[in-house]
DNA sequence: TTCAATGCAAATTTTTTGCAAAGTC
DNA sequence: GACTTTGCAAAAAATTTGCATTGAA
């Protein structure tokens, strides 16, 4: 994967944005950190980089760029949206306990077809894209609270 | 599908939730209305019957319900939760043009393990719970944009 | 009378908006 | 110079919180 401020600038130019600094930050940012952050992470993980970033122009950013198709708005979370530069599809599972969110691969699941969810008709409805989201509690946690019991 | 008093009386109690006359009518809103409400709907819809109702009752309640696993928190939408009493596994769609969201069986799709995503454990973390969300145009919008633009 | 449920108002949080200033071609 | 991008402050919207009041066992 490229993550070059050329190869940001293409992508963004190709899809009709017009690649300013903060767009390539943001999106690069984006690429680079594949931890589905909010918008509040994006801004303060930025902001020392380039002091005059606003929140707003995140706010702009990731709409555009969710907009545009070349970024997930991801609504895993009740109270905040999240944001993945990783189009591709697959599954998040989010841990209850510890509130990261991890991917995950379809072909993990023992499920085939799944990527046929998205641009299928159902009972003369049209899909367009789909969300799979999972809770539960991630192995960090799970190998963590066993010790904690364990002691 | 019981919505009396007593039966969802009953249900409340059983989750050891008290059957408090705003809980019960809430639950039973929801019960018999099965459109996906967010809070303010709920509220709206309920407090001519109630007056005395408040919205911070309405979000008390809808989140001890969801706590107790008798009702679904749904973040198909990325700016407020909806709520569904239906609690049986099945999925959520939501047309982006009307805002409407359809209940869709998994039996409709032809997707075999789909049920196995809960209580499934991947890659060591353990799933708990799952939401498929799909988006696109409804039946009803396709149907109503096709005849505009045939004339 | 004790404890839980409720209502109100204020606070918090996330996101949007209006508009002026800065930057770009 | 025209058009777009950005920043700031205010507004809006959703949700939470503190606390006093009400209500039920």
């Amino acid at each position: 994967m490229d993550t070059s401020t050329k190869a940001i600038s293409d992508i963004l130019q190709s899809k009709g944005i017009s690649p300013s600094l903060h767009r390539i930050k943001i999106y690069q940012y984006l690429m680079t950190h594949r931890t589905h952050p909010n918008v509040d992470t994006i801004y303060k993980e930025l902001v020392n980089e380039i002091p005059s970033l606003s929140k707003t122009t995140v706010y702009n950013t990731v709409k555009t760029l969710a907009q545009k198709g070349i970024l997930l708005e991801l609504t895993i979370d009740s109270t905040e949206s999240r944001y993945d530069a990783d189009i591709h599809p697959h599954i998040h599972f989010r841990c209850t306990s510890c509130g990261n969110i991890y991917d995950i691969e379809y072909n993990l699941l023992n499920i085939k077809g799944l990527e046929k969810l998205e641009r299928a008709t159902i009972e003369g409805h049209q899909i367009h894209s789909s969300h799979i989201y999972l809770y539960g509690i991630c192995k960090n946690c799970l190998t963590r609270h066993s010790k904690k019991t364990q002691n």
